[in-house]
DNA sequence: TTGACATGCAACCATATGGTTGCATATTAT
DNA sequence: ATAATATGCAACCATATGGTTGCATGTCAA
């Protein structure tokens, strides 16, 4: 319900998210490793740590990081639920023409064939 | 196989071609009606014909849409395999964080607590 | 207390992106 | 043939984006 209450309005902001292969990299290295603090996850992925600071902003707006600040330590958390709402909608929405994809296939091939 | 060839290597592409939102428009509305002709396109999502065609070049960079010239006119079928790849993959990824999300949100919590 | 460490913030920059306009080309229909 | 239709191509533009630099703030440890 927590991880929840944000990301069912907005796919938008996630696949923005996902869009950048460095915060890919970052949400991997979450993955490994949980909880990473700013400094560490700058020096591991060999970016500014600005850089990285911009990168956890634009993940925590799809709230697919979580961050903890602790002291003088901001603590990076991995949150797959908004991944997860995201993959399982739209794999709803296409699963059912993987099927018809050999048809629709057969139907292009007819079809360059009779151009060429 | 046809479909598969070159979407291996790059989600880059496929998470790209994602990330705008009238892609994804584009992508619904080939979903529920496959083979659309790009002036048809152009029309029903109320968008100029050069954006549609840049927007479909995008699409078929990343094996997403698949372009038949007949004619004329140019038809767009959709191809969910790239789609359905990443999304296996990510999946397979994440999923099994799921089931730690709970201890995880209970230690940030606890942090938090801690802070207040 | 004081210096080292971790982060925040703002300005700046080069490039990417989404979109438009204008013109050229090719195909269909009358 | 000729006009209408469908698309391709190139230049241009405003904004978004990823990244950097420099400085300020806040926290921990000696």
């Amino acid at each position: 319900m927590f991880c929840m209450k944000r990301t069912a309005d907005n796919q938008s902001s996630v696949f923005k998210a996902l869009a950048d292969e460095s915060r890919r990299h970052l949400l991997d290295k979450l993955r490994q490793q949980d909880g990473l603090t700013l400094s560490v996850l700058s020096r591991e992925l060999e970016m500014s740590r600005q850089a990285v600071t911009k990168h956890l902003l634009i993940l925590e707006a799809a709230n697919l990081v979580v961050p903890v600040q602790r002291g003088r330590n901001k603590h990076h958390y991995l949150n797959p639920v908004p991944l997860l709402q995201i993959v399982d909608r739209w794999t709803s929405r296409f699963r059912q023409l993987q099927a018809g994809v050999l048809i629709d296939l057969k139907k292009q091939l007819e079809v360059n064939n009779e151009k060429q």
